[in-house]
DNA sequence: AGAATACCCGAGTAAATTTGTCAACATTGG
DNA sequence: CCAATGTTGACAAATTTACTCGGGTATTCT
């Protein structure tokens, strides 16, 4: 398993404060209730959301969480990245630290390293929180108005 | 970082073995040393991938190890996930368990897994050990001589 | 003001995983 | 036989994961 649980919890989170966006702060007992996950380890998840200026905070009572930007705005990479780091499968396909492998530029496996590198970032940097819940709702509720690009959608069954 | 050193050291040995293939065993030792690879580690390693099928050994003095099939015939996958198991960012995306989730229905991060894994799966069923060695010796052929700094920020780019 | 709500922060930690190391043994070639 | 080499299982340090806990601070409601 690539992801640990902080992407994966992290990815919940952003995703239930995308759906509450525009409806004032989200309480971070709710996130947790919800997408269920343990409150404390949330607050630490959401600390680093917060710094890297994905989500703002609002203190003291009727508070929570909402998100900094539109969620047009937000990949899924940008989520990802600040909670898990790089998603290179080598340190050697990393910008921070080119020359860590001696034999850099005659190492085959780098180029595979690349290769899922670059596929990973494609699904990744293409997807944005917008996107997520898009699916969402065409998911929940398949009649509606929106007729707009199908631009990834391919129509599988998301199981009950 | 996605990977161990597992899979990296794993297919660095196997391209190894396909540098070598049809010229007789090679011991554990050369791939070591021309990997850089722990050799008691390797030892490891290297008996996961003999029980996979992927190799065969050769016991005694001039033995080693051998690749079992042809290197056109062995992919990048079948290296990887011998070593790692699957390489699915999520639980809920393996065949094996596939109702680990509770509320599947509402968990739209479910499908950012699904198209992770289905692009890694991309890569890695489409390359095979022939494949690297094929790389390879174009690399060797092309700056045969030199030892150039290079700059591999520019394929970075490439991935937006 | 005072209480309730809710974010903020740093410590601690048990479990799992990673990344090896080591020793004894089995097999083969010469 | 002896040396080279694979086979196996045990052991373990270091790191990471996935939390838990406790106190502190800011804000709002009444
Ligand atoms: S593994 Fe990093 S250059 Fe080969
Ligand atoms: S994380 Fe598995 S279904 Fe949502």
């Amino acid at each position: 398993m690539i992801l640990s649980t902080k992407g994966r919890y992290g990815l919940k989170a952003m995703f239930e404060l995308g759906l509450h966006h525009g409806t004032g702060p989200v309480p971070l007992k709710v996130i947790a209730e919800k997408q269920r996950i343990p409150e404390n380890y949330l607050e630490q998840l959401i600390a680093i959301l917060r710094k890297a200026g994905l989500v703002r905070s609002v203190r003291g009572a009727q508070g929570g969480y909402m998100l900094m930007k539109q969620p047009e705005n937000i990949t899924v990479a940008d989520v990802l990245l600040t909670l898990e780091g790089p998603l290179a499968p080598s340190e050697c396909v990393l910008e921070s630290e080119s020359s860590s492998c001696d034999n850099a530029e005659k190492c085959i496996t780098r180029t595979v390293w690349e290769k899922i590198l670059i596929s990973i970032h494609d699904v990744i940097d293409g997807m944005t929180l917008q996107d997520m819940i898009d699916d969402h709702q065409k998911i929940n509720h398949t009649e509606e108005n929106d007729q707009q690009e199908n631009q990834n959608v391919k129509e599988q069954e998301m199981m009950l």
